[in-house]
RNA sequence: GCCUUGGUAGCUCAGUCGGUAGAGCAAUGGACUGAAAAUCCAUGUGUCGGUGGUUCGAUUCCGCCCCAAGGCA
């Protein structure tokens, strides 16, 4: 009994979500993997809920020192999920990462079929990442391909993370990763899903462009210099996102200001294009609305696909 | 005006001791079960500046022309 909204980036979701939870009084849930870092608000071109006028779960909600993961979003977000429809009212979800999105969609263990114990797990995946270092990924791979053949001819060799977590889950739990979650089996009867699609790409990268160089002008450079001298570092988890990790090279002397600037657009276009490929591929069930046709055209028409399904008790 | 260096893929450049060419980036498509703004995979592309000559054959050698950068006047 949710609403979600899935799009690239710079498709205009946060408006249109807020504006929606406005008109339903409701609350929004953030699916965005970055704006989940408190302190790192420019470059994941955060609103405030006064702005917004909206409450907004999952953002802010740990700082860019730590880790995240899947599971720790989909624990923090069905947490929202109970709280909003405990006051009677319909969540509505709102992001662009579609990996956080299915695990609202789907009911999935992640490889963790237990509760076994996190300490040894994490010995595993370093004794892993070790062995990586020392002899490379090919003999981890031979592994994969002992221990779990399925996986090892679903994981490419150059795929380290993969390689590596696959043998993490078997080694740890006892379990073939591939044999996880096969089923993909739905974890709530209803819910809306609208995915906002571009096919001008050119108005896509126009709007890309405008919406960095809009960052820049609101103190992006900035931002990246307070977390700097806060003490975060380019390694870790949260400088990961676009718009932060680009800045490593131009710190170290090895990128000037403008091939930064064009690095994010660039790496911008990228990930948009990346977000195209999951949310065309993943959920053929999903309401696609092209954005060109405009914001007042996209709000009337979720607006009353919300009430035609809330009239029918779909919701 | 003279000298030098260069003109090869959208960009930066490599290369061909003469047999019509390649890397990186970009572009395009895709995978993705505890890092997902992460990680990974797949795919083109070219009148090799123009024009004559030598040659069985020239992008490669030679002449002339055009363009760019630097130097000398």
């Amino acid at each position: 009994m949710i609403v979600i909204i899935g799009g690239a980036t710079a498709s205009g979701k946060t408006k249109l979500g807020a504006e929606l939870a406005k008109s339903l009084n409701t609350s929004i849930i953030s699916a965005d993997s970055m704006q989940i870092y408190s302190g790192m608000d420019i470059g994941t071109a955060k609103v405030s809920d006064i702005e917004l006028g909206v409450k907004q779960y999952c953002v802010d909600i740990i700082s860019p020192f730590n880790n995240f993961s899947i599971v720790n979003y989909r624990d923090e977000a069905e947490c929202a999920i109970k709280e909003i429809e405990s006051q009677g009212k319909i969540p509505i979800v709102v992001g662009g990462t579609g990996y956080y999105i299915s695990s609202l969609i789907y009911e999935r263990k992640y490889g963790r079929p237990g509760d076994n114990s996190d300490e040894l797990r994490c010995s595993i995946k370093e004794e892993l990442i070790d062995e990586y270092n020392k002899n490379g990924i090919f003999k981890l791979w031979k592994e994969l391909e002992q221990l779990d053949l399925k996986s090892a001819l679903k994981i490419h060799p150059n795929n380290v993370k993969r390689v590596i977590r696959a043998l993490e889950v078997i080694k740890t739990y006892g379990v073939k990763y591939s044999e996880q979650d096969n089923d993909m089996q739905y974890k709530r009867d209803n819910f809306l899903f609208y995915v906002l699609t571009s096919n001008n790409r050119i108005e896509r990268t126009i709007r890309i462009n405008d919406r960095v160089d809009r960052m820049l002008e609101e103190g992006l450079y900035n931002e990246i210099n307070e977390l700097l001298s806060y003490g975060v570092e380019f390694n870790m988890q949260s400088m990961q996102g676009i718009g932060y990790k680009e800045w490593q090279q131009y710190f170290e002397n090895k990128s000037t200001w403008d091939k930064t600037i064009i690095q994010i657009k660039v790496d911008s276009k990228h990930y948009a294009k990346k977000q195209d490929t999951w949310f065309n591929n993943k959920y053929p069930y999903a309401k696609c609305i092209d954005v060109e046709l405009g914001y007042a055209y996209l709000f009337d028409t979720i607006s009353d696909d919300i009430r035609i399904n809330k009239e029918n008790g779909m919701l």
